[in-house]
DNA sequence: TTGACAATACCGTCCAGACGGTACAGTAGA
DNA sequence: TCTACTGTACCGTCTGGACGGTATTGTCAA
């Protein structure tokens, strides 16, 4: 659709999730984001013309992303198991510590609103988990348990040892179905 | 110990989660907080002499209702089942909508270390947990799905309609405890 | 009983700094 | 020439917090 732009943009963007995360949800000013991303806040108002707009379009890359990568696993196991895909590609994006999205404290601190695309996605998404998987209580539990990880992972609490963390994934794995191997 | 604060404490502290909750989190200013409790920002900084030190107190307030509150429902059913006392009453604490705890959100904002005494409060009650639940793997479960509705709360995120709640938390009570059956 | 002093619990004002945003002149590459 | 910036200067607003003042209550010696 857009011609693909000279990736300034991406830059900046990644910029404002690098300071975020270094400098604190609530030091995510625009001067700091044009210095992390090499350019002047001139040249960072040119492309996003307010504050809003960048965080808008941070939400909105960090959908887009999530989306082809759900895609990407969902595939790449010939589509049977929705929910185990999307069990496999959360944990794993948990895992990142480079991915760590406090830049949500950020747009929920300027303005809740922004929120609002996030909510529309999750709620489709399950949506279609809900069409695709037939033990609806094991849905539940599984996504909440998911939804779960996310948060501790955002606010980084360290609750879970290494063994408890890889116990629940497998348990959760296994109550999603992988393998087609259905427990209790 | 102490001869019980006229409580101006009390209503700064309260004052200030409805500010965060109303106005939100990234509005939560010294003057929107002495406005709300009705008294004059200077006598605010005389009850919190720094905007860090009302933070800290609002964090652990919660912490002390939390755990006031949990060995309340605990005792009052013979202090048989922790875990299903924990998960009644995180649900409970998500029902309420006075509660909202988007505070969090200015306090990470504000500085993320706040979030410290939270996450030893955590832990030592998920050790807890671990002490007293003999099926590990229902504990990871539970835990997590529970901390996934807080989330879902905090977040406003309205991703489950009322009986996918509710089964959701049958059965989160079943994998605790299989004993008892749940009135409601 | 009273007067002196002090602690408590606040009020109201002021200020320096940070931040979002504007304006605009200049410039290097396609 | 147009696009995509850079760089600088600047403005208005908001905010934390320092500070000086004040009313009320308590304490205690004379």
């Amino acid at each position: 659709m857009k011609p693909r732009k000279p990736n300034s943009r991406d830059k900046i963007l990644a910029a404002a999730a690098d300071v975020a995360r270094e400098a604190g949800p609530g030091n995510l000013s625009l001067d700091a984001v044009a210095n992390r991303a090499g350019i002047s806040k001139g040249g960072l108002l040119y492309n996003f013309p307010s504050k809003a707009k960048l965080m808008q379009a941070l939400v909105e890359q960090h959908l887009r992303d999530f989306d082809n990568a759900l895609e990407e696993v969902h595939s790449a196991d010939g589509r049977k198991n929705l929910l185990s895909a999307y069990i496999r590609l959360s944990v794993e994006e948990c895992q990142e510590t480079e991915a760590s999205a406090s830049w949500i404290f950020s747009a929920i601190a300027e303005d809740p609103e922004f929120l609002t695309p996030l909510k529309t996605f999750k709620r489709k998404l399950f949506e279609r988990l809900k069409a695709k998987t037939p033990d609806l209580k094991a849905l539940l539990v599984t996504y909440l348990a998911i939804e779960g990880l996310r948060s501790m992972t955002l606010f980084e609490f360290h609750t879970l040892e290494d063994e408890e963390r890889q116990l629940l994934i497998d348990s959760l794995l296994s109550l999603a179905g992988a393998d087609s191997n259905i427990a209790r």
